[in-house]
DNA sequence: GCCAACGTTGGC
DNA sequence: GCCAACGTTGGC
């Protein structure tokens, strides 16, 4: 099993919204970046567990725990020309972009703070946390994903 | 293939 | 709102 951790806007879709859909399940969609497609597309599993990560808000931090409930698939919204996604280099024939289902696990009694995670010496190799990284999916290796839980 | 210009992310 | 960091675009 993998470990991840994924950045959302809680301005746009954050975890309070996830656990108000059907099954609690959203497809997450709209990446348009080739090194997160590449993980989206090619490692993350079924089963896979997830970091929800809040950004660009009052405290950029983990919120709580998502799980992979669909593995990659076509990103269908880039073929729609009215969507905000719409890339028209790709199709339905030969789609650029991925997506994953993802699932409500568990939201944290309180928000595991980015200055937190900063802070903490066993994390200072979280990709989170490295300088300049701004991708919206980021590895979590097993060891890290512990010491991160047991802040809770 | 180089690289300047521009756009985006996201913390602060 | 600012700006550092990084990705993408497009002229050459």
């Amino acid at each position: 099993m993998n470990y991840w951790l994924m950045k959302t806007e809680p301005s746009e879709f954050g975890i309070d919204d996830l656990i108000l859909r059907p099954n609690q399940t959203e497809p997450w969609d709209g990446v348009r970046n080739y090194q997160a497609r590449n993980m989206l597309r090619d490692a993350m599993q079924v089963g896979d567990q997830v970091f929800f990560y809040h950004s660009n808000c009052e405290i950029p931090g983990i919120v709580g725990i998502a799980e992979i409930v669909k593995a990659g698939y076509p990103d269908d919204n880039a073929f729609e020309p009215n969507d905000k996604h719409y890339d028209p280099k790709s199709t339905p024939e030969k789609p650029i972009w991925s997506k994953v289902d993802v699932k409500f696990v568990q939201k944290f009694a309180r928000t595991l703070s980015l200055k937190e995670l900063k802070a903490h010496p066993a994390l200072q190799e979280l990709a989170l946390v490295r300088r300049g990284n701004r991708l919206s999916i980021n590895p979590v290796s097993p060891e890290q994903w512990a010491v991160i839980l047991s802040l809770e």
